[in-house]
DNA sequence: TCCACTCACACTTTTGAATAGG
DNA sequence: ACCTATTCAAAAGTGTGAGTGG
């Protein structure tokens, strides 16, 4: 079992005592699992479809996780944003996905907050976090806080554990991140993988009209003829799972991604890309394998979690692209820009990557966490001066709210998303790729910060 | 013509207020 | 008066299929 890796930041001065062991507790036994995972799996090998409409649409299968390791009486904040898998769009041709080009911009990239945020560890302990109410958008005007992602391109969740008195008091050196493969999806308008639709239907109770034993077959024969043949054909279809292989699913699906040759010829993957005949993803359990990784799920859910610092979805490939190539077909726009959260996987090295910074803040100003102690030393705002700068330009925390908080916890969104929300790739992959850049960013220069998409923006 | 997208629709589950009973 | 259980209507969440626009 890998243990959680420590995201210890670079704490700048000898750490008292208690903030030591308060770290190996902190930092090295917080543990998350995927619920669900075989209903993910299923899905994922088939390949993972999300829709995606203007008013917000919920995700299905829906994220839900557990967590332990975490001190009962600390405040932690949840969040979740989507990173995409790659440069590319794609296209469903002909039962497969193909790479139809480059991606288009990022959309602005907004964070979910759990809507129990802040809360004692013992709370998100006991019990499963559901991000049932987490909602996809493709309207990138979108004023009700949605994740904003574009169609045909494909995503990952990252789940973010922060621990933080309030949503002023983010304590970025004990920032924790956990992806799980599986979880991989492709936003879409509306479905594609006709298999994926059955899926759909056959587990998401909200759709259990559209099941063949369901009223609706009488409701769609009496609409339109015509849909005989749809209806044959999804019949045929719900008989498939007998008769088709869950790699037969995958192979018809996938093997669009290499089938787009031209646009992958160029890539260092392409050939580990042709061994994964069956499923982009099932590279990740590939790599996973290669590294050791039980493939049950029981075991499969430490080796996903991974610890991140904050970081923005567009950098993040960078950093990946550092400890290991991608298998994903996706993985290769150009050079360095590419890889996915399913790197991030495979690559095991320890992301400590912390702004220095802000850890020796945090060291500074924080008392260690003392479980269950008197009163910690939990600072306000006004303890975190460089928190407090954000507040002056779009930063941190310095943004509108969308939220059970109030007016009075300002981390719903950017009020200026502007550039930062589009933050330059390479001009960030240069900046993290350089450990001194990296570890070197004064914290209080939140600026910086700001452009990091994961807390541009903060929704419920 | 093709494809991505939007919208209205019928159906379902969920939610919350109103009511009844102990 | 208070608490709990039940009922019911409204709200919200589904995929479908027709229509639209580039």
């Amino acid at each position: 079992m890998q243990s959680i890796r420590d995201l210890k930041a670079n704490f700048s001065g000898p750490p008292p005592p208690a903030m030591s062991s308060g770290d190996a507790y902190l930092q090295g036994n917080i543990r998350m699992s995927l619920e669900d995972p075989e209903l993910w799996r299923t899905f994922h090998e088939i390949g993972t479809e999300m829709i995606i409409t203007k008013p917000g649409r919920r995700m299905f299968p829906h994220c839900k996780v557990n967590l332990s390791g975490l001190i009962p009486c600390a405040k932690y904040i949840l969040l979740v944003d989507m990173v995409p898998e790659d440069g590319f769009r794609y296209k469903w041709n002909k039962e497969k996905w193909e790479v139809a080009g480059k991606a288009e911009p990022q959309p602005p990239c907004r964070t979910y907050l759990h809507p129990d945020s802040p809360a004692p560890g013992s709370h998100w302990m006991k019990q499963s976090i559901s991000f049932l109410k987490l909602k996809l958008t493709n309207n990138t005007l979108d004023q009700h806080g949605h994740i904003i992602l574009h169609s045909m391109h494909r995503y990952h969740p990252r789940f973010h554990i922060v621990q933080a008195d309030d949503l002023f008091s983010v304590r970025w050196s004990v920032f924790q991140t956990f992806t799980f493969p599986e979880t991989s999806f492709t936003a879409v308008t509306a479905y594609q993988n006709t298999k994926i639709t059955k899926l759909k239907i056959d587990h998401n109770p909200f759709a259990k009209g559209f099941r063949d034993e369901g009223t609706t077959k009488k409701r769609r024969a009496n609409k339109n003829p015509g849909d005989l043949d749809k209806k044959v054909k999804l019949s045929q279809m719900n008989r498939e799972p007998e008769e088709d292989s869950p790699s037969d699913f995958c192979k018809s699906s996938f093997e669009g991604y290499e089938g787009d040759e031209a646009a992958l010829q160029k890539r260092k993957e392409a050939e580990e890309i042709k061994e994964e005949r069956y499923s982009p993803w099932s590279a990740e359990r590939e790599h996973g394998n290669r590294n050791g990784s039980p493939p049950n799920a029981e075991s499969r859910d430490v080796y996903n979690a991974e610890q991140l610092v904050p970081a923005p979805a567009s950098y993040q490939p960078y950093r990946f692209h550092e400890y290991g190539k991608s298998p994903s077909p996706s993985s290769s726009v150009g050079s360095s820009a590419s890889a996915s959260g399913r790197s991030s996987f495979e690559s095991r090295v320890p992301d400590v990557a912390v702004h220095e910074h802000e850890s020796s803040k945090a060291r500074t100003q924080e008392v260690g966490p003392s479980p269950c102690g008197p009163p910690q030393h939990l600072p306000g705002p006004q303890d975190y001066p460089a928190v407090l700068n954000v507040t002056s330009k779009p930063g941190v925390l310095g943004h509108h709210i969308y939220g059970p908080y109030g007016a009075e916890q300002p981390l719903g969104q950017w009020s200026g998303s502007g550039a930062a929300q589009y933050p330059p790739p390479h001009h960030l992959s240069a900046d993290y790729a350089t450990p001194a850049v990296h570890h070197g960013y004064p914290h209080g220069n939140v600026t910086e910060w700001s452009q990091y998409p994961l807390f541009s923006y903060s929704c419920w």
